[in-house]
DNA sequence: CACAAACGTCACGCTTTGTCACAAAAAACT
DNA sequence: AGTTTTTTGTGACAAAGCGTGACGTTTGTG
């Protein structure tokens, strides 16, 4: 699935970026037929679970996601992980300029990758401005994105976490359209509770419980575990960002519109 | 005072990349007399606890600090505050191609920065292919450690964050170079326990009881709460990664198989 | 179809860390 | 110098969140 960034990627110089999603891509360059010739390579494909790169391997490669979902992840030496990232169709991963990937990826559900060599890319990015800077712009908007995590990671309390993670997801699948317009917003979760407590810093039981929680206080559905419905977004918006009467009262939020 | 990065960044093609401490830097790219001239302008000078710009702001401007030390940090509506780096001479901030600051920038000492308009950057740039590379090394860079921080942030226990961020500083300070060789290294702290601790999400009160018992084990010492001396490096290099006899006996975790 | 292996959820005790309160020290100001 | 304000350091306490173990459910496999 092709994505329709490249209608901002256009109007390259000053304008709009107000993706705030977890997202990147690298269509809509401005290419010359040659530069974009050697940029091709064979689609690959991975299994769910199977790994792409490890942490530790030459970085000689970029993988533009296809289809699929992708999670990077850091471990440390005594086995404790976090997730630093998920990927999704249109998002490039491995992006670094450094001889070593910094974390390990693996596909989450079956993936379709297209391989970028690096060497290649350099070349093209020497002859064309436009892709260094395009490139800057995919770095520039992941770093935000981590700064971001690391204040719901230092800061946030667990619900404000979850609440958050499920915004920015829906956020994503929704393909960056405001997600206001629909009263409810349908989530899918390729991954495991596990991958999620390790992305917002969690246990697993901790994200259990916090889900429960959502869905006892009517704020979201949970139908099969990985599909969840948000029922009311604006409470979830206001859990997310800690306007919440969190730890006091029980909190009587009717939300009964209906 | 001026890095030695450029030795490192001279050799650009394919090599070396070993810092892993906090900083950056734009120094020693290959600039015709043209290009840098452009860049120049007139050096700024931020007295203690001012700010330099505020999250929000049009970002039209980098910074490069010439002297001092600068935090960045994001505050959440209720006023909690994670502090995203802290950054020093050489280093450049606001590097970001979005419109808006998306953090505070705030003069922790009297610092000298260096302003780069974004708009002559971005012509510079368009000429410059390595321009556009450096910078996208810088962003690479400071991603790394953004992730390294999510690490720390997710998953270490207060001992292993204070323990890593000592380390990184030390590291920092010394010009990266192996702080192994002394035998006690001297570290300066430009910034308030405040910072440090919504640096790493902890409370002010968790950085003090931490630090005073790595004094009390020997590993460090405190004169002027600000210089702190490093006594023992691999004592501090095992804590710091959760090698540690922390709580209990080391529990023996089963690594993962793929 | 049945079994096994993941995955998800829940309950309970307990450690850790934040909260609150206050003292000491350092820095800033007059 | 003296006073105020900020910063730093400690202790008591309670609660948030974690680890453990048990159990139900889904998925995969023979």
């Amino acid at each position: 699935m092709h994505r329709m960034d490249h209608l901002k990627l256009r109007n390259d110089d000053e304008t709009c970026h107000d993706h705030d999603g977890l997202h990147h891509g690298l269509q809509g360059i401005d290419l010359d037929g040659r530069s974009r010739l050697a940029l091709m390579a064979a689609a690959k494909h991975v299994e769910a679970k199977q790994p792409i790169f490890y942490q530790g391997d030459t970085a000689d490669t970029l993988y533009e996601v296809l289809s699929g979902a992708v999670k990077l992840y850091k471990l440390l030496p005594d086995g404790r992980r976090l997730v630093t990232g998920f990927f999704f169709a249109g998002d490039v991963i491995g992006l670094s300029l450094r001889q070593t990937y910094a974390y390990t990826a693996e596909a989450i559900t079956d993936a379709g990758l297209r391989p970028i060599s690096r060497s290649r890319l350099e070349r093209v990015m020497h002859d064309n401005p436009g892709m260094a800077k395009r490139l800057l712009e995919c770095a520039s908007d992941e770093l935000e994105q981590a700064h971001e995590q690391m204040v719901l990671l230092g800061r946030k309390t667990p619900v404000e976490k979850v609440c958050s993670f499920l915004l920015a997801i829906a956020r994503r699948q929704s393909g960056d359209h405001d997600i206001e317009d629909r009263e409810t917003a349908g989530v899918r979760l390729p991954m495991p509770r596990a991958d999620i407590a390790d992305y917002l810093g969690l246990t697993v039981e901790t994200v259990c419980r916090v889900l429960s929680r959502l869905k006892r206080e009517g704020l979201i559905t949970v139908s099969h575990a990985r599909d969840i419905g948000l029922v009311d977004l604006d409470g979830l918006a206001a859990y997310a960002d800690g306007d919440e009467p969190l730890t006091a009262a029980p909190v009587e939020r009717m939300a009964l519109a209906g």
